[in-house]
DNA sequence: GGTAGACTTTGCCCTTAGGGGAAGGTGTAT
DNA sequence: ATACACCTTCCCCTAAGGGCAAAGTCTACC
């Protein structure tokens, strides 16, 4: 049987890592000393560990790792191909994500060194102002994590395509989304789908025309929240306030369009300031 | 004036996270109501807030961005020049390190879908018993953090083959490192370069031979953990036990052999166990 | 003017995977 | 017997907030 340290040592584990093993039950040493308390590990302990930390290094978490370890013998093979895909798909968005930031961070340093003030793009949003007509949508309103955003766009607008393609129904515009949540909220925002089409049907409504302050702007989805806050700030300087819900109209299908190359329109529904500008 | 509500939403962040940023001092609100407490920011503030939530995709740590909020306009410049660039060394290598982990877990896939057993390999690390000859080293011994390991390997061995080219020494071997410490610890370990020498000049001892537990291990440094607990198991089953620290030479060079097909002996001076098989 | 509901405040505990250190007990080699 | 390495438990700490509760506040509506 080997010590704590010596179980350490052999695996590169620290002794610390290894009673905390203990505590939440991931590796409990093979014997201890009802006298003294010492630990001591037996020598098939150790292809546990390595086992342990293969599954370390592909991301998995201690608690999932745990329940690894628990499996029958005579499902771990399904089981465990199951869960290395699941990792791997993980491990694949992480990898486009860095490589996503990685291009981010590398433009902004081109743009340091050729001498342009790293956030000058907000001053290159151009906020108008603009009269919108009255549409009939077809809709679908529900509580969205943001998590669930890229997915929830593919599915939620596919249903009211296919809606309108069942129903024969006559599209008049591109799809756009309301975002109603007053407050942001990582969980769930109450987010509505909709689509303008020709037909007054059931889950379908109206939307009132009305002054819009209203941004186009070209880009990924992520930088949206600049085109938000340089609307806010305008809207604000301007003497507006805002009336209801701002929306997105999705001028590009995100479908067949490059990130970079989408041009999505944002509108705040406004009205002229009485009260002073100083609120 | 915004509400933290207001705030909230427009920037697409958790009021949560704001009350955490005025408290530990990234984005104080620009008024605070002294009666009640309420937060409110500036419109102003909103482009804070997005330089904030831009630094932070960057893998900014929030006391990193807190420091560049903090500094000077005209250090500004130069100062992210050179802190963009130290980010995108450390996302190359998270972006690095992820390409290899997902290289890794799509080997084992790949092992469990031709039906081998995902820890298998570790039945093919074979070990053999052999009788070393006592060695004349040049030798460097000093405490080493794991993380530095992959540096230091480079520097270490470095000053030493410079002063076997300055000294005009014999070179007789490999380099090799031995691990002294008795317990794995992740700040620092009790690490010898040493590299075999035929003159014994000052700077150099003698490794005495001996019986010892080899094995041969072609592949990733990082894998070598695997081949220790192999052999302690090996060295345990067959009722030795070991007598001093364990070795590890690089017959592959490192500089100019693939990560894979890096060859590594492991040593173990041992020798038979008088006592019972257990202990 | 009253009230409901939305909004805000502070405060406390929880998360991952351990690290640091203290205080005290134990093993073993000399 | 003693020195010293090793082991134990216990408690606090990390980063970036999330969850929840109790209590105070604002505003729209009747």
């Amino acid at each position: 049987m080997l010590s704590i340290g010596e179980f350490s040592k052999i695996c590169e584990v620290s002794t610390k890592t290894l009673r905390y093993y203990d505590e939440i039950g991931l590796l409990h040493p093979d014997e201890i000393n009802v006298d003294n308390g010492y630990r001591y590990y037996s020598i098939r302990q150790l292809e546990t560990m390595l086992w342990i930390n293969r599954l370390k290094s592909y991301h998995f978490s201690l608690e999932e790792i745990g329940a690894i370890l628990e499996w029958e013998e005579d499902q771990f093979e399904a089981n465990i191909y199951t869960e290395l895909h699941r990792k791997r798909r993980g491990l694949q968005e992480k990898l486009d994500a860095v490589a996503y930031t990685l291009k981010q961070i590398s433009l902004d340093i081109a743009n340091v060194e050729k001498g342009i003030p790293i956030m000058s793009y907000l001053q290159h949003i151009e906020v108008q102002l603009v009269e919108t007509e009255p549409m009939n949508v077809l809709f679908n309103r529900l509580k969205l994590s943001s998590d669930d955003y890229a997915e929830g766009y593919g599915v939620y607008f596919g249903r009211l395509y296919e809606k309108i393609a069942t129903e024969k129904l006559t599209l008049l515009g591109s799809p756009m989304t309301i975002y109603h949540s007053p407050e942001y909220n990582p969980v769930g925002n109450d987010t509505e789908f909709a689509i303008p089409i020709a037909e007054a049907v059931k889950g379908t409504r109206d939307i009132p025309g009305g002054l819009c302050a209203k941004s186009v702007f070209k880009g990924s989805y992520a930088q949206l929240t600049s085109v938000y806050a340089k609307l806010r700030e305008w809207i604000d300087q301007e003497g507006y306030e805002v009336l209801k819900s701002p929306y997105e109209i999705y001028v590009s299908d995100p479908q067949c369009t490059h990130p970079e190359d989408r041009i999505t329109e944002v509108y705040f529904p406004v009205r002229k300031n009485n009260s002073s500008a100083y609120k």
